[in-house]
RNA sequence: GGUGCUAUCGUCUAGUGGCCUAGGACAACGGCCUCUCACGCCGUAAACCCCGGUUCGAGUCCGGGUAGCACUACCA
C-alpha cells in the first residue's frame, strides 16, 4: 500500500530560522508537492529555557515570504498566524498530556524506566569516569526504578523527588537504518546511551519522544532533516519498535549541512557577521539577548533568487539548468540527487541569482523597491515613472536593488564633486572649450529627444573634428561627475534640457 | 577519545565500469562590443585525497589509510 506522502518541517523558537534550516524547509516542501502530498509545519518548543520570543512569528513570515507553503499546522497568513489540521495542537508545549500518555505507555511496557540521578550526580559521574555514558552497563550503579525497589521508587515519587525517564536501550544489537540519501546506515547499540525521554526540569519530553509520538500521531511518511540527526535516528527506530510502530514508520533523509565558505565547520549566524552576508532569510531582532541579525529580504535579495539559490546547494537538477522557478522545481526535485557531503556557503552565487531574477522583475516593480534606499539617500516623493526610466536603464548592472543608487544617484542630485580618475583620463585641455560649444549647440537644439541630439551633435563633432571619445566623455563628467553610467542621450533625456544645460555650465565654472 | 557520515576545478556540482582528451555554473583572467562604467557575448586557466586490490579496462566497484564534518546534554 502506498502512503500518502505526508512531510514536516518542526524548527524550535529558539531564534531566526538559519538558512540551512530554510533549505530543510524547501526541501520538504518540494517533495510533498511533488508527491501531492501534505507539507506540515509543527513548533518543538520542548526547551522552554531557549524559547525566544517572537521566534514563531519570524519562522512563520520568513516561509511565507519565501512561499514555501504550509497544507497543515501552523502558519503565517497576512501577517497573522493561523493554525490547521486535525492532528493538532502543533505546538509541543502545548501536547503534554498526549505525551505523558505515551511515556506511560513505555514504563508500562518496560522500555523506559524512572532516574532520580540529579544533574550534579551525572556531572560528578562523568568527571570520575571518563567517557561515562549512562547505559546498560552502567545504569545498574545508578539511581532508577531498575536497581531501586518499587517501594522505594513509590516513596520517593511522593515526596515530590524530581526524577526523569529514561529509554532502557537493550546492548548488543545492529540497529539498521534506511536513509534515502545514504542507503543502510548500520549502528550498534551498545554505543547509545539511555537517553532522557522525558524531563524533570520542565516537565515536557526531550525532543526524542516528541518527535516520534507526533509524527506517528501526525502520520508522516517522510522525515527529511538534517544530517546532525543521523547519529540519533537509530535511537529513532529503536523508540518506534519499542511503541509498536514499525509498520508506519516513516522514512528517513538526511540531509548535507551546509559550511562555512571559508575554512571548516558548519555554517553560523557568526560567518555572516564576519564575512559580510546574511544566513538568515529576515531581519531579526532577538529580545532575548539583544542582538540583531541582517536578513536576505532586508539586504535586497529577492525571494525566488534564495529559493534558487538554496535548491542548488546540495541537489542538482537531471540537467544543466541552473535557473529554476519554484514550479520547475517541484517538477524536478528528487531526493536522489541529493549530495552526500556537505556544501560550503557560496554567497557569491547567490548574488548571480539575485540578479538574474532582479532582470525579470519591471521596472515599476523595481521602482517601488527602490524606495526605501532613496528615502534613506534624501529623496523623497521621487516621480516614479522617473525612478522606473532610471531603474530600466540601470538594473542590468546590479546584484541588489539599494545597490542601484550608486548607479542612479547623479539622475537626482547634480555633482557637486568630480572623479579625479576619470578627469584625469577624461578631461583634456581643450575640453573647456568643446563644452562652451556644446553649450550653444544644445541650447538651439529643435527639440530634446536622443534622437535629435545625436543627430546635430554628431556632424558638428565630425566637422570640427574634435573627436567622439573627447567630447562625450567630457560632456559625461559635467552630468554624471565620472566616467560611468548609462548611454548620454539617455541621461539629457531624464534630465532635461535645462537641467543638463546647467549641470554643464556648473562644471565649467569648476573645472574652468 | 568513541561512533557515524563524507571525499571531482578556489566554490556549487555532472559523472552509477568503456560515451572522460573529466561536462556545466559562480568567481578569476583575456578578448569583442563601446562616448564612459557596467551588462551581454566569446574564449582561457582550473579538479578525480593517497595506497593497494578486482577487471581487458576504474573518477566510477572493494579494502586500507588520510582528511573534513556531525554527534557524543534533563538542547533541538
Amino acid at each position: 500500500m502506498e502512503r500518502r506522502v505526508r512531510v514536516r518541517f518542526a524548527p524550535s523558537p529558539t531564534g531566526a530560522l538559519h538558512i540551512g534550516g530554510v533549505r530543510t524547509a524547501l526541501y520538504n516542501y518540494l517533495f510533498a508537492r511533488q508527491h501531492g502530498g501534505d507539507m506540515l509545519l509543527r513548533i518543538e518548543d520542548t526547551d522552554s529555557t531557549r524559547f525566544v520570543p517572537g521566534a514563531e512569528e519570524y519562522i512563520l513570515e520568513a516561509l511565507e515570504w519565501l512561499g514555501i507553503g504550509i497544507d497543515e499546522g501552523l502558519r503565517m497568513r497576512n501577517g497573522k498566524i493561523e493554525a490547521v489540521g486535525e492532528h493538532g495542537p502543533y505546538r509541543q508545549s502545548e501536547r503534554r498530556e498526549i505525551y505523558h500518555q505515551y511515556v506511560k505507555q513505555l514504563l508500562d511496557s518496560g522500555h523506559a524506566y524512572i532516574a532520580f540521578d540529579t544533574p550534579e550526580e551525572l556531572e560528578a559521574k562523568r568527571a570520575e569516569i571518563p567517557n561515562f555514558q549512562y547505559d546498560a552497563r552502567t545504569r545498574l550503579a545508578m539511581r532508577n526504578s531498575l536497581t531501586m525497589p518499587a517501594e522505594e521508587v513509590k516513596a520517593l515519587m511522593d515526596k515530590g523527588e524530581k526524577y526523569v525517564v529514561r529509554f532502557k536501550v537493550e546492548p548488543d544489537e545492529d540497529v539498521h537504518v534506511h536513509d534515502l540519501i545514504r542507503g543502510e546506515v548500520v549502528i550498534n547499540s551498545n554505543i547509545l546511551d539511555d537517553k532522557v525521554l522525558y524531563k524533570s526540569a520542565d516537565d515536557l519530553p526531550t525532543y526524542h519522544l516528541a518527535n516520534i509520538v507526533d509524527d506517528h500521531l501526525m502520520e508522516i511518511s517522510h522525515v527529511i532533516r538534517g544530517e546532525e540527526w543521523l547519529p540519533s535516528a537509530p535511537l529513532h527506530v529503536l523508540l518506534y519498535r519499542a511503541f509498536g510502530w514499525q509498520d508506519t514508520m516513516p522514512q528517513f533523509a538526511h540531509l548535507p549541512l551546509l559550511l562555512k565558505p571559508d575554512g571548516n565547520g558548519k555554517l553560523s549566524k557568526r560567518d555572516g557577521d564576519r564575512l559580510g552576508f546574511p544566513v538568515f532569510p529576515l531581519e531579526f531582532h532577538n529580545q532575548k539577548d539583544g542582538t540583531v541579525s541582517s536578513g536576505y529580504r532586508e539586504s535586497g535579495y529577492l525571494p525566488e533568487a534564495v529559493i534558487n539559490f538554496l535548491a542548488l546547494l546540495g541537489w542538482h537538477g537531471s540537467g544543466d539548468q541552473e535557473l529554476y522557478s519554484m514550479e520547475e522545481l517541484i517538477k524536478d526535485f528528487s531526493l536522489d540527487r541529493v549530495s552526500k557531503s556537505g556544501a560550503k556557503f557560496d554567497y557569491e552565487k547567490g548574488k548571480w541569482f539575485n540578479h538574474q531574477y532582479l532582470q525579470l522583475r519591471s521596472n515599476e516593480e523595481l521602482a517601488q523597491m527602490f524606495l526605501p534606499t532613496l528615502k534613506a539617500n534624501g529623496i523623497e516623493n521621487p516621480d516614479m515613472q522617473m525612478v522606473a526610466t532610471v531603474v530600466g536603464l540601470t538594473k542590468d548592472r546590479v546584484n541588489f536593488v539599494p545597490e542601484l543608487w550608486e548607479q542612479t544617484n547623479f539622475f537626482f542630485v547634480a555633482p557637486t564633486e568630480y572623479d579625479e580618475k576619470s578627469l584625469k583620463k577624461r578631461w583634456k585641455e581643450d575640453s573647456p572649450k568643446h563644452m562652451t560649444e556644446l553649450l550653444e549647440v544644445l541650447e538651439n537644439a529643435p527639440s530634446w529627444d536622443a534622437e535629435t541630439l545625436d543627430g546635430i551633435v554628431m556632424p558638428w563633432i565630425e566637422a570640427h573634428e574634435y573627436g567622439v571619445g573627447i567630447v562625450m566623455n567630457a560632456f559625461r563628467i559635467c552630468l554624471v561627475g565620472a566616467a560611468r553610467g548609462p548611454h548620454i542621450w539617455a541621461i539629457t533625456d531624464v534630465l532635461g534640457k535645462e537641467e543638463t544645460l546647467a549641470r554643464v555650465r556648473a562644471a565649467l565654472k569648476i573645472l574652468g
